[in-house]
DNA sequence: TCCTAAACAATAGTATTACTATCATTAAAT
DNA sequence: ATTTAATGATAGTAATACTATTGTTTAGGA
């Protein structure tokens, strides 16, 4: 298996973690942590104290723990873009093109050896639990401005293209795309938290299975001419 | 017009702010600050002083910023379920009552002269950039325990009920509800601060009229036997 | 091999936040 | 007139989110 590595907006950090040990631990224990404590509990003083460093070290490497939390949730949305173009390379089909990329999309991620320092799996559960706290803030358009979200819009654009070759005359791909995106996650933490708004549930087997099933349904007839 | 009073649940305050005239003030400037300067800059100490209170005085209301935020948004939530209940009433077909129930719920909202203390137009936009941070915390679950999210819940159901009375072999009901509520906010954010992500245009007039056709037909075609 | 610069560690310090505690004052109900 | 509930005034604390400074290590180039 290869070794790669994903080329990020260099407006997303100060000092490039890829590129350093120190910038590796920093990702691979704030996956870690985020993912235990949650954005608001998770500091750079923990972070520092965890990896045996210090909170002045860290701040070299990105201006605030925001930033650190747009970094990964970048760094996921373009992990999934290269495997989708990775799976759908060569199947010609825009509808089969569409299932792959919504499987990826949808489907339970165990740790992916292309990229050893990074716990895919926690990261899934981050981006379900924190991500929507990227944009949710009052710096977004400036954020937008610098880059920060352009893993997720040209996902979303990618997938949309699949949407118009099956059904050009359909006016609201991009629409229909994010949105099938934001339940992707969404609605394994409602299963998973608040189980009266699905029916998915966390018992009856994986909820990614039921969830890639309800939005491929979904995606398939809301784009039918 | 007559003025009423929405019955929440207790959980979601110490003191009932309905009640009292500093209860009030605290909700209506409460609104209109985070609305300004959103959530995260938004704190108690800058409120108490809008209003000409304190810190302390504020805190006998409510445990904390995050607990208010709950608040607001589960008044906002019981407001449109009182209007649903409201505009339905009478109509017989379900398919009549999916349109008004997703009308009220997409639409922009102007100032309900029955609730003279909350800026419902400015709730609305608190709705759209805040009302996820409610429940993706840590203590979703035990918030959840005490009935604080409620007021969605039941919208929900509301809502998904109508769905199945179109068409009762649909086993998505609750999903696909809960998916469009999301959009429903979600769209006009969107179209305002990440436009690749939608099709809705904020210069071509009416946000939330676009939205309500997107999601009307989505929602009918997704249910669709 | 020595030297230089970059990277990192160690330490200290600041303003703000999110509270808690105490006590005084006012207003409303009995 | 008295009690009591609500509010105000004030103070204080621990934690957070940084910034600044200085010293030490290390790795690469001359």
């Amino acid at each position: 298996m290869a070794l790669l590595r994903l080329e990020l907006n260099s407006n997303l950090f100060l000092r490039d973690p890829q590129e350093t040990d120190l910038g590796r631990k920093i990702i691979d224990q704030s996956i870690r942590m985020i993912d235990e404590l949650g954005l608001e509990a998770f500091t750079f003083k923990k972070l520092s104290k965890a990896i045996d460093s210090t909170e002045a070290s860290i701040y070299r490497y990105f201006e605030n723990k925001h930033r650190l939390l747009v970094y990964l949730i970048a760094w996921y949305w373009n992990w999934l873009e290269y495997r989708i173009e990775f799976e759908t390379h060569n199947v010609a089909s825009p509808t089969d093109r569409l299932a792959i990329a919504l499987r990826l999309v949808t489907e339970h991620k165990s740790n992916d050896a292309t990229f050893p320092s990074v716990d895919e799996s926690a990261l899934q559960r981050i981006v379900t639990n924190e991500s929507d706290k990227t944009y949710l803030t009052k710096q977004v358009d400036s954020d937008n401005k610098e880059g920060l979200f352009r893993g997720f819009k040209t996902l979303c654009k990618r997938i949309a293209d699949m949407v118009e070759e099956i059904n050009p005359s359909y006016a609201y791909s991009h629409a229909l795309v994010s949105t099938v995106l934001q339940a992707a996650h969404q609605q394994v933490f409602f299963a998973e938290h608040l189980p009266s708004l699905t029916e998915h549930k966390v018992v009856k087997g994986d909820v990614h299975q039921q969830n890639y099933e309800f939005l491929l349904e979904l995606i398939q007839k809301a784009s039918k001419a």
